[in-house]
DNA sequence: ACCTGAACACCGTTCAAGT
DNA sequence: ACCTGAACACCGTTCAAGT
């Protein structure tokens, strides 16, 4: 049995803490401790801190974006909007990035996340514009729709879990309600 | 000129710095370096920082809730609603919920978030049901309006700036829109 | 009553030295 | 190639000592 590190093991360590305790979590020391070795190795993988959690992020970002999206496609537009919704409102989805939206002043952490809500904000606007909203109006949704899911998450946990019950279905009618022009 | 620094410094200039650059801004050092006092003197006056920080949480709590409240309350519900609305769709306002809803698992943060959404969902709640929709209906929309209001703070800044135009009509005719049924 | 200065703990970072 | 151990910087916290 080899005590081998690499860059996997560390970032795999940072992902789990970055989830359960958030992006201070994200600590060398006490993930060496965790890891079983002392801080100073830490060095000869990553730069430093910054280093490490950038490629932690690069590993939640493909598994937000492209992983999620690739499942997705295959439906009807209209589908994957409720899917989607019905996913994101589970307390227990994308626990990352309640971690991240958090840490917005780090430069590494604003770069990911703009990234992530750009590219969520885009698939959107294509759903709504498959659906026959113009492009302006499809734009608008698709904004108030990302917007409602992030808020959601971060609404469950400063409430403390429930959304009133029908919440999900409530807010596909509502985006979806067509114009009253 | 008596140098004596009192709660009340502190808590101005941690109020100012967590507007600034956030929650992990509030600290003790920093502030006593620009306070030009030595460190020490901090816990003459507060228990320690989590102290300091529920004093400035509290006031930014009062300021947040009771104050826009009052400012509102004479006028009817839906312009309560698009007054709201474009108010806070303005980036400039209320910069320190965004510092905050970063820090979430500080437990002094999220005592204090928690009142301060329910405060407003409470409040946006009532709105529509002044409005006419039952209170199941009322508590869903109330919800999502919320939603749209802190997920839209935190798209603003993670895409940095620009909300499409005509966002924050939208979002009240969409959140307003009768019901299909 | 209010502040300083020195001490210690914790985490980030560096680096010489080990295997 | 990969890790240890000791060093230093930074911030939180304590406390004896100053005014």
């Amino acid at each position: 049995m080899r005590k081998s590190l690499g860059e996997a093991e560390w970032v795999a360590a940072a992902l789990a803490a970055l989830a359960e305790e958030g992006v201070a979590a994200v600590a060398i020391e006490p993930l060496a401790r965790r890891l079983g070795v002392t801080k100073g190795s830490f060095y000869w993988h990553f730069k430093d801190r910054a280093a490490l959690l950038l490629k932690t992020l690069e590993e939640w970002e493909r598994q937000a974006t492209l992983e999620v999206i690739a499942t997705l496609d295959s439906k009807p537009p209209q589908e994957r909007l409720y899917s989607l919704m019905y996913s994101a409102f589970n307390p227990a989805a994308d626990r990352q990035y309640l971690a991240l939206a958090s840490s917005i002043t780090d430069p590494v952490v604003s770069d990911v996340l703009h990234r992530v809500s750009k590219r969520r904000l885009e698939y959107l606007q294509l759903c709504f514009q498959e659906l026959g909203f113009p492009a302006p109006e499809a734009a608008r949704r698709a904004h108030l729709t990302l917007a409602a899911y992030v808020g959601s998450k971060h609404l469950t946990l400063e409430l403390g879990g429930g959304l009133p019950e029908g919440y999900a279905r409530q807010c596909v009618d509502t985006l979806l309600h067509t114009l009253p022009y």
